[in-house]
DNA sequence: ATAAAAGTGTAACAATTGTTACACTCTCAG
DNA sequence: CTGAGAGTGTAACAATTGTTACACTTTTAT
């Protein structure tokens, strides 16, 4: 494994501690692989470190007490997994995370997060941002599933990714992968998704989709 | 409005900073008074500052797109309301804060949060330990949204509730409000809990329920 | 004390979603 | 090239929840 690249990282970017020659070599972590679909934190575990993604990508997912799985997210590297958590009073992993590829994860004793904090103000401020852009993602999260029809939570999707009426994007998730991101059964989805292109909203060519009448779409959220 | 009492303000508490004298004097903060049941804060609103509850209480909701209200929670001073907001990208409001009596709301800059984290270790562990707090509420809200049968959402939210079986505790919701904070519609919650009494599995008396059946209480979660 | 407002119980019916099943297509490894 | 597995389309039916309506009870304000 070599030496990892931290430039794109959102905790480190827009801090100096990248130029500074020594900080990889001086700052306590290790770094470990693991092989692709390997379960590599369970919800539940304790986080008593900071576990960064240097290489390869993941995805988390939550499971209900019901047994359902609710897709989250997928995570490429480089990004910290979880950050917020490692301060929390009940530090435990919120999701499970699996790895999707060969990846390589850096962990790094809370003790030193701290002294990053404390001595280096860009880190602290880049830390905290990008823990509040997670607060955000999560609030996201909450609003999709507060929606409860499923055309609604689909207008809402589609109309997020969709830059332009009529022009095209693409969405990395197959039906399967998008029932469980919404929380519902898939042939639910799948029907919706057919009634939605009947009625000529939207159309789908594969992982393609297109918005066509953004106006009736966002009907569907009222 | 007299000298405000942050002892027992989480991010305060375990700070030195309650010790210092000078410290709301120098603090560059302004306090605004609210009367009841005034919409404070709109979701969306810019978050340029830190938002100090210092006395009364509030309740936020986030209203979805399809403009149905999901009851998140009621706060009470004194709380920092989003903190972490004040951070992020795209820093707005993630809910609408409504007073539920007469409230005292304090105002303190950005600028002014990063001088105190960056001058005081413990304000500092103290912000992100509650902002860690606050990423952990959410993601338990997210969990009980996505179970889907309402018998499972009231399975999971009394059993978090209940000390023991057979020992009565207090919910501070009113039907209404419970109906709102699972996001299903007020008859929907009555029938169920209505059969869930039926069944023997729980006891009401206006505000106060008893788990009788705990075993029985976790199958509906399967 | 009393009227108004808020909250609750319940029923009939509508609407949406889940379940199960199966045929079909596509992708990818051998 | 080809078979296995993954992903998709769809249909019949079951289950759950939402909607609307109304009578009743409790709380609140004057």
């Amino acid at each position: 494994m070599g030496k990892v690249d931290l430039s794109a990282c959102p905790v480190c970017s827009k801090s100096d501690i990248v130029d500074e020659l020594a900080f990889l070599d001086d700052l306590k972590c290790t770094i470990k692989s693991y092989q692709k679909n390997t379960l590599i934190i369970r919800q539940g575990d304790i986080c008593d470190a900071l576990y960064v993604l240097t290489l390869g990508s993941v995805k988390t997912e939550m499971i209900t007490e019901n047994g359902n799985i609710l897709g989250i997210e997928i995570i490429k590297a480089p990004r910290p997994l979880a950050p917020a958590f490692v301060f929390s009073d009940n530090n435990r992993f919120p999701v499970n995370v699996t790895s999707l590829e060969e990846v390589e994860i850096m962990k790094i004793p809370k003790a030193e997060i701290m002294r990053l904090m404390m001595t280096n103000q860009n880190f602290m401020s880049s830390f905290m941002t990008h823990n509040a852009n997670r607060t955000q993602f999560l609030t996201n999260r909450l609003q999709l599933l507060s929606i409860k029809t499923i055309k609604g939570k689909l207008a809402h999707f589609l109309l997020e990714n969709s830059l332009e009426e009529g022009k095209p994007f693409e969405i990395n998730r197959n039906q399967t992968g998008l029932a469980d991101f919404f929380g519902v059964a898939r042939p639910s989805l799948a029907r919706s998704l057919s009634e939605m292109v009947q009625e000529g909203l939207i159309q789908i060519n594969k992982k393609e989709y297109t918005v066509l009448k953004t106006k009736q779409l966002r009907e569907l959220l009222v």
